[in-house]
DNA sequence: CTGCCTAATTGATTCAGGTCAAAAGCAACA
DNA sequence: TGTTGCTTTTGACCTGAATCAATTAGGCAG
């Protein structure tokens, strides 16, 4: 668990109130305002309260806090996680730019799971009664919203389907595709990249042990498939790992 | 795989073309309808095109599926599950009267998971495009839609830590509590009832093989803490159950 | 009632991945 | 530049649950 001190360590995150320009925003596309013309756009930019930074391990939120915001991600990362009555804790999550965090807390009005800076990460809080209001009146901002959560909920699925159906080497070749796609939805290189999550991390997402996603890593840097230099990651036969993650190639 | 048969199966469901009446359902506290007025209720209805039925394993819909209904299950129970692109299948919900089944069709226009009846099922199709212009209008409608899709992003999230830490053991004694509330939120017995599902498919469900399922509940059994008779199922020591779906108390 | 089909149980054996243990790398910092 | 405290890697061994293989038990058509 990287930088997830036992400690919450909630210490105020930095809090400079400043004025949010979404139209300005690197990631803006990926994130609510897609799609909305420009006097919505001013509305929804009057509900975001303010930008915070988070620290590496910081806790942005957990389970049982009041549901105020909905946290959209402008830069860094973030995990979520969830944990059984007895302290094992399942990460369900990890989530870029661009990403909203606090969904699941609109049914109960608490959020229902724990997120956690990977990195230093800055964020919009998103005032979640103004939130759903505005929806109420912009129907774009609502379609996105909805768009937002049926998107969320395919994503589950797909993580389901990783944990009850795939061996160990298809999650850990699954898993660096599917960051691979999303950096480059971001325009950032789909080949090479740095892991924010730690080797714990990742096997704790994936559903398998820390040692096993070392064991694998390197038996994927043996065979060609990529190279890996501690989190440092460069994905060199494409074809092959989207193989392996779905037909165990061995 | 109880009654899903390789065929899909998709022989026209019987269509009477019923006007639907929420007030008069019996699961309308637990559907979309909840805390409507009355004339929002009127206009829902409009958008609720008729009422179908499905027999034992008829196929619902299926990915890739153009999406245009959402389906409310009025009576009976369906399945919902997502495959791997060599055919291994995860079931990833098991859906009772009152659930809405499509959800995560939304973002992408197409479904993302196949729906197939457990036994003969009545569902209400709900038309997808005039839904999401009504929830436009109505605030009440539309806070609704965020609820359930919030909610089932809950339910993903408890699934999701259940197969990525939880014990055999502890699986099954969670799948009895989980089924035991949610019988009694629909008013039946939360300590006797059938089981929809065979085991194949609850051992599918929870990510174990259908052998352990069997086992594990004649263990239940022994132990005194169920009856189980085929499908028909008793709970018996509640506290202990509960006890086991957290720290696995063998 | 009888035979057939499918679902469920139970036993024996195997194995993927977990757990435990130790060593090695790297980074931060006094 | 050595010390401290991680994170990661690697090895040895173990185990929970999968797989394989019968067997039993209902459900139902004829």
């Amino acid at each position: 668990m990287t930088g997830s001190k036992a400690t919450p360590l909630r210490s105020a995150p930095q809090q400079p109130c400043e004025p949010i320009a979404c139209a300005q925003c690197g990631v803006y596309r990926l994130c609510l305002p897609l799609g909305l013309l420009e006097v919505d756009l001013s509305l929804l930019e009057s509900v975001v309260r303010r930008k915070v930074t988070y620290k590496r391990g910081q806790l942005i939120f957990r389970p049982g806090d009041r549901f105020d915001f909905i946290y959209a991600i402008r830069s860094g990362s973030v995990k979520t996680s969830v944990q059984t009555s007895d302290g094992r804790l399942q990460i369900t999550g990890f989530h870029l730019a661009g990403e909203l965090l606090g969904l699941s807390a609109l049914d109960s009005r608490s959020y229902s799971c724990e997120a956690r800076a990977l990195e230093t990460t800055s964020a919009c809080m998103v005032e979640a009664e103004r939130l759903e209001e505005l929806a109420q009146k912009i129907p774009s901002i609502q379609y996105q919203m909805l768009r937002i959560m049926s998107g969320h909920i395919r994503r589950d699925e797909d993580l389901i389907l990783l944990l009850g159906k795939r061996s160990a080497e298809e999650r850990l070749a699954e898993y660096l595709l599917g960051l691979s796609r999303r950096f480059a939805s971001r325009n950032y290189s789909p080949t090479q990249f740095r892991l924010s999550m730690s080797r714990g991390d990742i096997g704790n997402y994936l559903g398998i042990a820390e040692e096993t996603v070392s064991r694998i890593l390197s038996r994927f840097q043996n065979a060609g498939l990529v190279a890996i230099d501690r989190r440092q990651v460069r994905l060199i036969d494409l074809g092959q790992l989207e193989a392996m993650a779905c037909i165990n190639a061995a």
